[in-house]
DNA sequence: AGCAAATATACGCTTAGACGCATAAAAATA
DNA sequence: TATTTTTATGCGTCTAAGCGTATATTTGCT
């Protein structure tokens, strides 16, 4: 269960999934009808990736998304600022 | 906590939060330093908006996202196989 | 070291998000 | 009902995602 605040730790999150369920970038691309080059971009933080995009890979890595307030030690990562 | 499984339901899910804090899509449009219309598309469940945008707006209402394994069924768990 | 697999990057192309600005439609309130 | 507030939609512009295809680079293994 892995906290997603941004574009950088949601990548990082896909990549471990996608290594605890053994596959490549191209095996997962595959299933989720998308380019091992898109994987790629999506696991080194993308920003400005599409939602679908997103969505299609939590899907095929059969994960979902849980929206919640935010719990607390929250300001230790400023890691927004590129 | 909401579950969020597709582009639709992350709409609904934002759209709940923002009220609940009593914002108007305008309101909160300032907060995240977007358009009032784009709130409304993403609202509304536009697929391909922006990862970015998104997180812009779960920050800006103090929310974050937990990825996990999908649970089965609409309940908590029934997950133990029989 | 050498080779194969996996991952990151490149180019041209099409499509569309998000923008500013504006207004239409819908919902809330008097 | 009319008026205000809120939300949805329109248009032109700019920028870039994701595509196919291909290659460069890194990683892993013997």
């Amino acid at each position: 269960m892995q906290l997603v605040r941004s574009p950088k730790q949601l990548g990082a999150a896909l990549r471990r999934f996608r290594r605890d369920r053994k596959l490549t970038q191209t095996q997962l691309a595959s299933r989720a009808g998308l380019r091992q080059a898109t994987v790629s971009q999506v696991e080194n933080g993308l920003e400005t990736v599409k939602l679908k995009t997103v969505m299609d890979l939590v899907h095929a890595l059969d994960l979902e998304f849980v929206l919640q307030p935010r719990t607390k030690g929250s300001h230790k990562d400023l890691e927004e600022l590129f």
